[in-house]
DNA sequence: ATCAACCTGTGACGATCGTCACGAAACAGC
DNA sequence: GCTGTTTCGTGACGATCGTCACAGGTTGAT
C-alpha cells in the first residue's frame, strides 16, 4: 500500500480525505507466474496497480501468442476499452512473474470519484497518461524497425530486456525469436 | 458549423446553453493543399474539426516524411500531448486537400470547461475516444503484417484508399511505395 | 542427482522487401 | 492542346527475415 499511495502522490496532490474515500475500494491480490488477470472475452472491472512482479497483454492470433504490452512495478494495467465501455476484452492479461497487484474496484472507484473533485481529477490524469502512452507505443511501431525498437527499449526500458525472456521479447518486437537472437548479435 | 455541431450532439447530450458557450471559442480557418496546420517544434494550441478535406501527420525521419495518421471529415486533428503539455510538437500536421477546419481555442476551451460540466464531460469523452483510437492504432501495427494493414483499410476505411495517394498511404503502412504497388497488385 | 521442459544460439534455404532504374500514365499550369 | 511535373507500375538484384532443424544450456520438480 505504500507504494501505491507513493505513486498516486506522485500524479496528483491527494489529500488524506481523498486517501481515506479511496481505501475501500482497494484489494491485494496474488497471482502465481502463468495465471491470468483478464481473459479474452472476459468483461474487465478493474485497475491493477503492480506492487511488485509484471504482466503482459497478448492477442491470439493464429493459435498464437502476440504480446502488445509488458507493465512492470508502478505501473497501471487494464483493458481501458473494455473497463470504460463494459464490452468484452479481445486480449489476455498475465502474470509473467509472481504478481502482487492492488486492484481498483470499477463501482467503487466511480462512486468515489462522485463524492470528490480530487478523485476525479486523478482519473482525468490517468486517462490522459494511459492516452499518451499509447501514441508513444504506436509511434514506436510505425516510425522504427525492430532493431531500432530493440535500441529503443536498451535506452527507455534497460530493466525490462532483463527481466522478460527472450522469445517473449521478440513477440511483442514483432519479429521471430531467431532474428531478435541475431539482432542483439550484431550489437556486440 | 451545423456539421459540427451534429457531431458534438452525437458525442453527447449537449446543451443550448453549452452550444453558446461553445460557440466563442470556435474560428473557421481553410488551409490549401500542403499548408501546415502544425509544424514541428511549434506548441499545438488548438483542436481542429475537419469540416472538410483531409490532412495528415508526419514525422521527419533521416530526412523523409513518415506519415502516422489521416484525418478526414468529422475527425478531431490535433497533437494531444503538445497540447496537453503545452510541449513543442514532434510531427508536422498539412492539408493533403483543399481543408476547412473549425478551430477550437484551448484557452477558451478551459474557460468553457470551468464553467459548464457538460463541456468538461464532452472534454474527458474527447480524450477517451483518443485513447481508444491510439491503441487500435497500435494494435493494427503490432498484430498485422502491411498486407493485413491495408486489408484492414479495406473493410473500416474503404474512402480513405480512394483519396490518399499511393505514395503516401505506403508511407503510413510502413512499406515501399513498390512494394504497396505488388500488395495491390496481389489482390486482383 | 536425474530427467523433462523450456530457452537460446546458429546454420541453411526460400520468400519477401527495399533500392535502383526506367517507361507509361495522370495531372496542372499556361 | 501542349509541356513539365508528379505519380504509378514493373523488372532486376542484393539484403533481410521467417521457417525448419538441431544442439547446448538453464530451470524446476521429483
Amino acid at each position: 500500500m505504500n507504494n501505491l499511495l507513493r505513486y498516486l502522490q506522485s500524479l496528483t496532490d491527494l489529500s488524506p480525505g481523498d486517501w481515506a474515500l479511496m481505501h475501500p475500494v482497494l484489494t491485494p491480490v496474488a497471482f502465481k507466474k502463468g495465471a491470468h488477470l483478464l481473459r479474452e472475452g472476459e468483461v474487465c472491472n478493474a485497475l491493477f496497480y503492480i506492487d511488485r512482479g509484471y504482466c503482459r497483454s497478448y492477442y491470439l492470433k493464429d493459435g498464437l501468442e502476440k504480446n502488445t504490452a509488458f507493465y512492470f512495478e508502478n505501473d497501471i494495467a487494464t483493458n481501458i476499452q473494455s473497463f470504460g465501455t463494459g464490452e468484452p476484452s479481445a486480449y489476455n492479461l498475465v502474470a509473467g512473474e509472481p504478481l502482487q497487484v492492488i486492484a481498483f474496484d470499477k463501482q467503487g472507484l466511480a462512486r468515489a470519484a462522485q463524492q470528490s473533485a480530487g478523485i476525479e481529477a486523478l482519473g482525468r490524469k490517468c486517462i490522459r497518461l494511459f492516452a499518451s502512452r499509447q501514441e508513444e507505443q504506436a509511434n514506436l511501431f510505425q516510425l522504427y524497425t525492430a532493431g531500432e525498437r530493440y535500441a529503443w527499449l536498451e535506452q527507455h526500458q534497460p530493466e525490462m530486456l532483463q527481466r522478460v525472456s527472450l522469445s517473449q521479447l521478440a513477440s511483442y518486437l514483432g519479429v521471430a525469436r531467431e532474428t531478435l537472437s541475431r539482432i542483439r548479435k550484431r550489437r556486440m
